[in-house]
DNA sequence: TGTACATCAGTGAACGCGCGTTCACTGATGTAC
DNA sequence: TGTACATCAGTGAACGCGCGTTCACTGATGTAC
């Protein structure tokens, strides 16, 4: 990669996937045309790579999803991973909000919900506990809860309603 | 109100308020121009009764909590209370969007928080109890859970996770 | 090793679109005398 | 009761904008002979 940009970028492909996060990032409008701008390059070249601006989108959202998993996956307890779950979507709250907020891809959800049930015996608490996490996360990003030390209030809430309840089920 | 559309509307505030629940609930592309259209009214009538389409959004989000605080309020216990938030989510999946996705309306929001609280003893449950029934709403909303029966659904969760952690730390 | 040429990955200009908003206007209403 | 006029609530045309996408193109690469 030399200073004088070539005229053929090398591996437009992935540069344009961290374009596209980077704007998510910076919390800017996101459009083809920011993320062609912010990889240096024309307007139409992605579409040498995406066939569309949906087809960026879901390759995000894929990507969005896998790192979700791969740290969910690293967390052993129940207590973690809420903590994961939650710091990843506001360490990266405008993927997370393309993550959830489109029909497709979901499959790559699969993965995620699936890790997160697995630690969990009954399908109703599965369920919950997935729901009042993500609920967690989505209340703290809208600004509907707000709180100093975000990990401190998921643990509180998780020992206060999801442990007692989980014990309820476990074998004993 | 004459079959030939007078040339002054009446009520052209609440017309056009009607117009935009309209539009979110047909799940159409929203923009200040489609409301007017809708409500029969060139581009900028509504600029005579809001300032701009910010101020349109709040007074539709503002609407929004209201009704959603009333509903809540006509659950006498906690389940209930549940269903109808879900409930209301699925019924107007853009309204409650609407409501939750922006900035402002935090005092209109709060009525509803305040409501889900007073029902439960200690600060993490009432937390941990609107954040899992906003996160079933969402996952809902979203596809990512899917569910022929949203309200049995809520309430085999309530009665799962969060009954039993309440008896946990009401007094007995 | 050298050259012809197909293929690939970019460019830059242009398209049509719907948007929020502003402008100058006009028809209807209601109040003062 | 009748009229002049200020005020209000609409109209319709226009603005500038950024968007997704298409078009015809061109520079760079790599393969066949």
């Amino acid at each position: 990669m030399s200073t004088s940009r070539p005229y053929h970028h090398g591996d437009l492909r992935a540069a344009l996937l961290d374009a596209a996060l980077d704007l998510l990032e910076a919390d800017e409008p996101f459009s083809l045309r920011a993320v062609a701008r912010r990889a240096g390059v024309s307007p139409n070249a992605p579409y040498r790579h995406y066939e569309d601006k949906e087809a960026l989108l879901a390759a995000l959202a894929t990507h969005g999803f896998a790192q979700l998993a791969d740290r969910l996956e690293a967390a052993s307890e129940v207590p973690d991973m809420a903590v994961e779950y939650v710091a990843f979507a506001l360490a990266h709250p405008g993927l997370f909000r393309l993550m959830y907020g489109r029909p497709t891809a979901n499959a790559a959800s699969a993965r995620t919900a699936e890790i997160l049930a697995s630690r969990l015996a009954a399908p109703a608490l599965q369920i919950g506990a997935w729901a009042m996490v993500h609920g967690l996360a989505v209340l703290l990003l809208d600004g509907k809860l707000t709180c100093a030390d975000p990990a401190q209030l998921v643990r509180a809430t998780v020992s206060a309603v999801l442990t007692p309840a989980a014990r309820l089920t476990a074998p004993h």
